[in-house]
DNA sequence: TGTATAATCGAACGATCGTTCTATTGGTGG
DNA sequence: CCACCAATAGAACGATCGTTCGATTATACA
């Protein structure tokens, strides 16, 4: 186990703890054996408790989805590098999709009311992003709305089915099967 | 709140409020208060308690899964059929896409362990249903494969993306969407 | 109608939940 | 070296967890 000798190392390590039981399903018992710390230093950390601890992964996962997928398509490269940057963005936040549960833990349970207009905001923003940048390159509005959705459904669907398999090469397939749909339907 | 009136009534009841709560969100209370019966009582039906619960869930969902997504791929419409009546069990299942949490449901938390294997089954079963009814069509075996996947990435990534967004229109279009490429890539 | 049993319920169980209190440790600046 | 404060942990809190028990009500059959 990574030894935690900081603030940043403790997030990440809820973010793991959380992603693996669950909101509901973590307890400050398995918070503190996962962590190495008691459950009282815990609340010295995080005095709204379990709350906050959720609050401070959604605020990580945020950071890391806004800087690794959604900043790789505000910039002035061409758009099939774009793309290509969005979507190793996507891998490495997704962890070569083995961790696809970072939006599940927080859409369901309790922390359901809590985050969900959060998640739909990140995932209007996310599509709207995808539809700027196809229309730059003289899609038409309604077709770049389809576009964008199918981009996003693809990498969706592609974190549940290998989580569902087990088999999470076909994450990797599926990612290279996008670039190469999205390039081909945008370029012709 | 529709009254309970058999051991059917109450399967189903359960399904909804495990959907709405996850596993580790639903309390003894909660089911309870959501069905009208005294916690003994819900005992009465399943002495193993809320696990057995859970499991009267997740035989119900296969059930229905099977009935109405994959038995329409067994049987000898021609493919287009086949394809159509399955994707009309899919919207029949997910209720329009407002009921994604099936899976979800019993792949995160305290489940996750007890059902993970039933779910790689499942998933696998689907797609090998779709390899077999697509290389019917004179298709190879490896494009199959990467047609069969990127259905069912296609259909579970619609369902997420539709939750995540509140937007359930874009489930029906999503599911058009699918039938019209498939359709389009096979019989060419 | 009387009786067996199906079905319900309230109350209480021990265990664990999230949280808080109090005390102790570790390091850092004066 | 001492004083201060960040950081830790053990113990206990009331509340709720899943579960069980004993007793009561409803139903069905003889």
């Amino acid at each position: 186990m990574v030894k935690i000798v900081s603030y940043k190392d403790l997030v990440d390590k809820l973010t793991d703890i959380f992603c693996e039981y669950g909101y509901d399903g973590t307890s400050l018992t398995i918070l503190s054996q996962n962590t190495g710390l008691g459950r009282a230093s815990l609340y010295y950390h995080f005095p709204g408790g379990k709350e906050e601890m959720a609050n401070a992964v959604y605020e990580k996962i945020t950071r890391d989805f806004t800087k690794l997928v959604l900043s790789p398509l505000a910039t002035d490269h061409n758009f099939p590098t774009k793309i290509k940057n969005m979507l190793e963005g996507i891998n490495l936040f997704y962890n070569n999709g083995q961790r696809s549960c970072l939006l599940d833990v927080f859409a369901i349970g309790s922390t359901k009311d809590i985050f969900n207009s959060q998640i739909k905001n990140a995932a209007l923003y996310w599509k709207d992003s995808l539809v700027k940048i196809i229309e730059d390159e003289g899609i038409s509005n309604n077709r770049a709305i389809l576009l964008s959705e199918e981009i996003i459904i693809l990498i969706e669907g592609a974190l549940v089915f290998a989580r569902a398999t087990g088999d999470f090469e076909s994450f990797n397939r599926a990612l290279e099967n996008i670039l190469l749909t999205v390039t081909k339907n945008i370029l012709d």
